[in-house]
DNA sequence: TTGAAAGCGTTACCAG
DNA sequence: CTGGTAACGCTTTCAA
């Protein structure tokens, strides 16, 4: 069925491994032979077959990406920042959705490893990363996101702990005293960092971070949903609440909307990730009411730099030199918008 | 570097071929020779290696999926849907973002076809399709939400005209005459059959389609936007709008919030497509102020089907069968929210 | 039931 | 500068 390499070689007149020197190298070839093979290629209408190329030259010019949820907003951003780059690099991306499951992560990254991804990139499930079982080679990693202890190699996320400072201390400047966090999971790197920014904003302000204005959410809907009805149906509730991610600021508004509770008269809220949609960056937040403030992630920005990283150690690694192991912090960004306001009174 | 085939063959004092044979076949291999071989696997650590196979048998277990907008709510369902059944059936995805362009679209089918995927999925910027330039061999390919004329091969999308004749009921029965409706392209399928829809079920009420009161939009918010202001300025403005899709909905909102005109008071509004987002089917509709009365798309299923369908196809080729040509139409579901009530007086 | 050998479509090495 | 030949790691005949 296909055409080869090798009936290109015979109507051009050549060998195979002439056509190949043709295509892989600039130089080096008579400018006459050089039209001969390529006018056979036309007529023949002939395509490299990457598969062959592949094997044989041990490199696939392909990525695996896996991501706990690929349906959200911050990653959809990732998606298309990752893409964009690797489209540039010449190299494919097979994107796995983790589901937030450690046993379908390493499936999934045992799937990529076996067919010979050039690297990694990954939004880990686990959170102490080991690699997977018996994959045989050492493949380059890049974390991105959230960063498992016991990683090896580098890392892209987002300042998380300072993004949770500036929104703590907008509310403080706005007067605020009983201010809540519902936190993301502690074991996750992002929920830490973002709850050390709160502790330490409150702690630099003189603030007391009390217990029941701390709770633990598990990023998802129904979690940050709950937690919020419990901060609102407190004895004194809070003036301000600040979520610790998209899907748990959707449960905060829920619960406000559920409870009649009005925002920002009787409570501020502040929410994690800009909620940002489409590809010229439109942000939903700004469609609640009130217009949502928020700390924003630069998502696409974290594909880019995720993947610009990983190929940058695996041509280092071709070249053997030393490779990137740092953590890549990228800015995150207040955005001031409705959902804040001085507290009454 | 890697284990290969022959190591294990060696340690277990075998060829290659047998443990080919152990690995591939559930039959056919003494017992004691089977629990040889593995244990060899075992202790080596031995992984197939996944190119190496494809180049062999000449089918990669890899599919390739391109569409216009990744990062979208309704995309990103389909996302999912494609990805779990895929996972199911031992597949992988290259993801694509064409970013609506048709050069760009090309560029990467070019690349799936050398990559020799299986099979590709396809969510086509092109009105008219034809195969990607010089493919060499024929792939099997399933159309999903647009389709393009001139397709060969089957296709997977919402019931768009039923859906668009169900909103535009909707708000008949609710009493609304001056309809107004913010049209996809036509050239594309999915704004043709929802144009198509509303048509009908105007027509069917003996109510006329006023040329002011039908608006095309080209899918994106910004236009969106354009066509709600230039709609809702006119000297008898609509009564009820509808909007054809995800984006134009969000363009529709904010020159509503932007008017201060108020909703569903003085204008009812339904959206296409019910911005369901994060694993749990949570839709953002219900978040607006008033919720969103929208026509739901199924996404997910519409991911899944496509991908059953495709590998469905790919079967009946080798098996040398007939293969499935027709469009698969999904439900569309209208969901009554907040957005829609009867019209003033 | 098992082994040997011939490819799959490329690229890389080594002669000429 | 070009051609032949040997891999790359696997599966699949075909014999034994």
């Amino acid at each position: 069925m296909g055409v080869t390499i090798k009936d290109v070689a015979k109507l051009a007149g050549v060998s195979a491994g002439t056509v190949s020197v043709v295509l892989n190298s600039k130089t080096g070839v008579s400018e006459k032979l050089r039209e001969n093979v390529m006018r056979a290629i036309a007529t023949l209408n002939y395509h490299p077959d990457h598969i062959a190329r592949s094997l044989r030259v041990r490199r696939t010019n392909t990525l695996g990406m896996v991501l706990p949820q690929i349906n959200t907003m911050f990653f959809g951003q990732v998606l298309r920042g990752a893409g964009d780059e690797a489209l540039r690099e010449g190299y494919s991306i097979f994107i796995c959705d983790s589901n937030a499951d450690v046993a379908q992560e390493q499936r999934h990254l045992a799937t990529l490893y076996a067919r010979r991804v050039d690297g990694v990139l990954l939004a880990s499930a686990e959170v102490y990363f080991h690699r997977p079982e018996g994959a045989g080679r050492e493949i380059p990693i890049v974390f991105f996101d959230r960063i498992p202890s016991g990683r090896r190699g580098p890392a892209v996320t987002t300042d998380n702990s300072e993004g949770a400072q500036e929104a703590t201390n907008h509310l403080i400047s706005l007067g605020h005293r009983r201010i809540a966090l519902i936190s993301g999971p502690l074991s996750i790197s992002t929920g830490f960092e973002r709850a050390e920014g709160f502790r330490r904003a409150m702690g630099a302000a003189g603030l007391p971070v009390r217990e029941e204005l701390f709770l633990c959410g598990d990023y998802m809907l129904e979690g940050g949903y709950r937690c919020a009805k419990e901060l609102l149906s407190l004895p004194v509730p809070p003036t301000a609440i600040i979520a610790a991610n998209e899907e748990m600021t959707m449960g905060l508004i829920q619960a406000l909307a559920d409870m009649g509770i009005p925002c920002p008269e009787r409570v501020s809220i502040i929410g994690f990730d800009d909620l940002v949609t489409g590809p010229n960056g439109f942000s939903l937040a700004t469609m609640f009411v009130p217009k949502l403030t928020v700390v924003a992630q630069p998502g696409y920005e974290t594909g880019k730099v995720a993947v610009r990283t990983l190929l940058q150690n695996i041509g280092d690694i071709e070249r053997k030199q030393e490779q990137e192991e740092g953590i890549i912090r990228l800015p995150a960004e207040l955005r001031v918008r409705g959902s804040t306001a001085p507290p009454l009174r």
